[in-house]
DNA sequence: TATTCATTTCGTCATTTGACGAAATAACAA
DNA sequence: TTGTTATTTCGTCAAATGACGAAATGAATA
């Protein structure tokens, strides 16, 4: 019960939601994010913890960047309907064609070029 | 999205997340949620009424008492993909075990004593 | 019609949440 | 070591949430 609130306040939210949808295309590092959401560092930084925390996320450190992605077939069952649920609810609405469109234009762009823009 | 953050939404609370469990097993009226719960009337009234607008439950109005169950096979497919989920992922916990206990006995009681154990 | 009674709505309060910027951390580069 | 740099943690604030009791609602009954 404990691990099944966490997944269910952990997509209570809807940038949290839309990450993940993002998260389809592949594994997105912490900058790329914040440039895709408009957000603050640390509140992206936050969603993800929340997200990671309920297992529906995973990450990986390489090079300067923390990258997060999905989780694979490894990921209990409970998460991944949960995952699954997600997308097929909202794969084909206006609000993640649009993010997929922002996205493309964030993955053209290098990581060090997205963080140099990001003012640190 | 707007009528998937509202499921989601809907399910970041135990104390809801219990009252679909409970109406697995047929329609309840308030006055035996509330019984159920331990909760004040105007509390699980609200609960209610957060799962009913995102589709989660249906009501029913006979003699005195609302009848809050379940959608059936009408349900939108998000909406019974979310309850299967549900089901699923907490059907076997400890939680829902307790609940169905106390249902038992709550269930045993007529509406009308119940209604006025509650003093009103 | 007036009353009763189950439920809902309203107002209030304490707690939680989501946002931000600043400071801390940790890994790499100079 | 020292300095950069990407990310996380911390502190704070405004807004949302969940709880309650009191008042309002509305349907059935007397």
């Amino acid at each position: 019960m404990r691990e099944f609130m966490d997944v269910t306040r952990a997509l209570a939210d809807p940038n949290r939601v839309r990450m993940l949808l993002a998260l389809r295309r592949g594994e997105l590092c912490v900058c790329q994010i914040t440039e895709l959401f408009g957000l603050a560092f640390s509140t992206v930084s936050k969603h993800l913890s929340i997200l990671h925390h309920a297992g529906l996320i995973q990450s990986r450190k390489s090079e300067r960047w923390v990258y997060y992605r999905l989780p694979g077939k490894s990921a209990p069952v409970a998460v991944r309907e949960a995952l699954d649920w997600v997308k097929k609810s909202l794969a084909q609405t206006a609000e993640a064609a649009a993010d997929a469109r922002k996205l493309n234009r964030v993955l053209k762009t290098g990581l060090a070029e997205i963080c140099r823009r990001q003012c640190r």
